[in-house]
DNA sequence: CCGAGATGATAAGTTGACATACTATCTGCC
DNA sequence: GGCAGATAGTATGTCAACTTATCATCTCGG
């Protein structure tokens, strides 16, 4: 035991796996959703699927669904509107809330994409099996539904 | 098909769950060092982690080591040269080069948290058994290992 | 030994994530 | 009916990560 002091290198440790990956996934993401002509990153896209899934959702609620707070997802709506995919308009019901819809470019990108996303998953974990890859979903959903709950 | 078209659900992605991962990973490791009356980043602490088993290394063998890149490892060194927790010093080899080395306070900061990173892992994974735990570290290490082949 | 290309660091710009604080508005309770 | 407290959104500041560009320096081939 002289070699460099090695306790528990840093490089096991869920915490460094998970940036890890992290970084990857979002480099494959970027990659593959430029090389099929368009511009939005992960979380641009996650917004657009939930908005899609839940038209008329204000920009709180959509924080909530993909786990984000509100500072954050004022930013990226900011963007998405700016690129023409979202309309926010004031609710009419709630005059502080803006409710958060696609807009026909919008649903368009949703649908070319959501195809193009769905294949570069397994290249985020790349050299696992498909039972692995399977297994890894599990455990990473498991683990994120925990946090949820005591979050 | 009619409802409100739920494909996969962005929910079972990897790269979803990494993202969420990462963010409860992030949160925990802040509020257990900021308990332990520290302030130092995941990625401060992994500097320093490394620093303390690579005395003398420069920024890009650094960044190297932590998987970042260069830009971010320097504003990264800035802050822990900011904080005294390491010293910057101009390579007497390589003029271009900052070799980098922990203060003493460095040195005392690294050995005073890494009990503590230690023990917030298994908080980061809240809801796996330890069986489980170690699986995902396993496919997590294999996945990142894999992708540093690839390049 | 000298110039071409590689490499270390920095600078500037974009995105994301969060905390905190502040404004506008809504809701519930007295 | 009106005030207290909750909630939606924005503004601001910090940190991280990556890109691209630039500068300084090094190294290697001729």
């Amino acid at each position: 035991m002289k070699t460099t002091a090695t306790k528990a290198p840093i490089s096991r440790m869920p915490g460094h796996l998970i940036r890890r990956l992290h970084q990857i996934s979002t480099k494959v993401f970027l990659q593959r959703v430029r090389g099929a002509g368009f511009d939005l990153t992960p979380v641009q896209f996650a917004a657009l699927d939930t908005l899609g899934r839940h038209p008329g959702l204000d920009q709180a609620g959509l924080a909530q669904n993909i786990a984000k707070d509100r500072a954050t997802i004022g930013a990226v709506t900011d963007r998405l509107e700016q690129k023409g995919l979202v309309h926010r308009v004031v609710s009419p019901r709630d005059r502080r809330a803006r409710e958060l819809t696609l807009s026909d470019e919008g649903a368009r990108v949703l649908a070319a994409l959501r195809p193009v996303v769905m294949a570069l998953q397994s290249e985020i974990l790349p050299g696992l099996t498909a039972e692995e890859y399977r297994q890894f979903v599990a455990l990473a959903a498991k683990a994120a539904e925990a946090a949820a709950r005591e979050g």
